[in-house]
DNA sequence: TTGTAAATGCAACATTGTTGCGATAATAAT
DNA sequence: ATTATTATCGCAACAATGTTGCATTTACAA
C-alpha cells in the first residue's frame, strides 16, 4: 500500500513531457529544468511516471532512451504506435496514429513493442 | 583506399556472431572471447562488420544494443525484420521472415527500421 | 500539529561507449 | 624471404548513462 505524492519535480518533469511535442532524453529533461532537482530524482520520477501509465519509454535506433506523453492511450492503455526519429533535427515523435501489422509465428506471445523509423521528418525533407 | 585485414579478433568474433542463433550484446560477446582482445577492440570490430554488412545491429526494447549476423540479406542488404526479445530467456533473435507493414503520413522518408517485440519465445512460453 | 513513509540529495559505484597514441602485425611490394 | 606501409591493437584516460545505499527532507494523512 504505497501512496504516491505529488512533489514539485515530479509535477515539473510530467508537465515538461507532457507539454513537449518531442520525446525527451534523460539529458533533455536536466538541461530544460536546471536547479530543480537532482540527476538521481529525475530518474526516479520518471520511473514513477512510468509506472502509473503517465509517460512511456522510448528507445531510439542509436540506443538513446526517450520519454514522451501518453496522449492517445486514455482508454486502454497501449503503445502500439510507431516512432519517427528525424536524422538531421534528432527530434524524436510519435505517429500515434499509425499501427503497423505483422503475422508473427504461432507461439509467441507479444507484451510489448518499440517500433522507431528514423530518416527524415516533414520539416526537414 | 583502405584495405581491411583478416585478423584473429575480427575471424573470432565474427564467427561467434554468425554462429549465435540469438543476437549478442557486446558484454556477452566479451564474456564468450575471454582473453582474446581488450574490451575496445570488440567495439571496433563491430564497428567494421557494421560497415562490411556482415552483422546488423539492433536496439532491444530495454536499451540494450546487441548484434547479429545477416543471414537473409545477401541480395538486397536490408534489415526490415522483426526481433524478438524473451523476457524469460532473455534471447533476442530475428524473425527474418516477419516484415510489419505499416502506413505512414506523406512527407517522411524512411532511412532505417528498428522493430522489436517483447515477450515470450514459443519455448518459454 | 504530528507521525509515517514517500521522495530527495549526495556520494559512490557500475556499465557502456569513445578517443588518442605508441606498439604490433597483416598484407602488398620488393 | 625481406621490407615497407598502414590497418589494427592494447592501454590509459575520459565521458555519458544508469544504479544503489543511506541519512535527511517533506508530502500528506491521521
Amino acid at each position: 500500500m504505497k501512496s504516491p505524492r505529488n512533489t514539485i519535480a515530479k509535477t515539473e518533469i510530467q508537465e515538461l513531457i507532457l507539454s513537449s511535442k518531442s520525446a525527451l532524453s534523460h539529458a533533455e529533461i536536466q538541461s530544460n529544468l536546471i536547479g530543480l532537482c537532482d540527476r538521481v530524482t529525475i530518474y526516479r520520477v520518471l520511473e514513477r511516471l512510468l509506472e502509473e501509465g503517465l509517460i512511456h519509454k522510448i528507445v531510439n535506433v542509436d540506443g538513446v532512451v526517450r520519454y514522451a506523453g501518453c496522449h492517445s492511450c486514455s482508454e486502454k492503455h497501449n503503445h502500439n504506435h510507431i516512432h519517427f526519429s528525424c536524422q538531421k533535427c534528432k527530434s524524436v515523435t510519435c505517429l500515434d496514429e499509425v499501427e503497423p501489422s505483422y503475422n508473427l509465428p504461432k507461439n509467441y506471445k507479444v507484451c510489448e513493442m518499440n517500433f522507431t523509423l528514423s530518416g527524415f521528418c516533414p520539416q526537414c525533407l
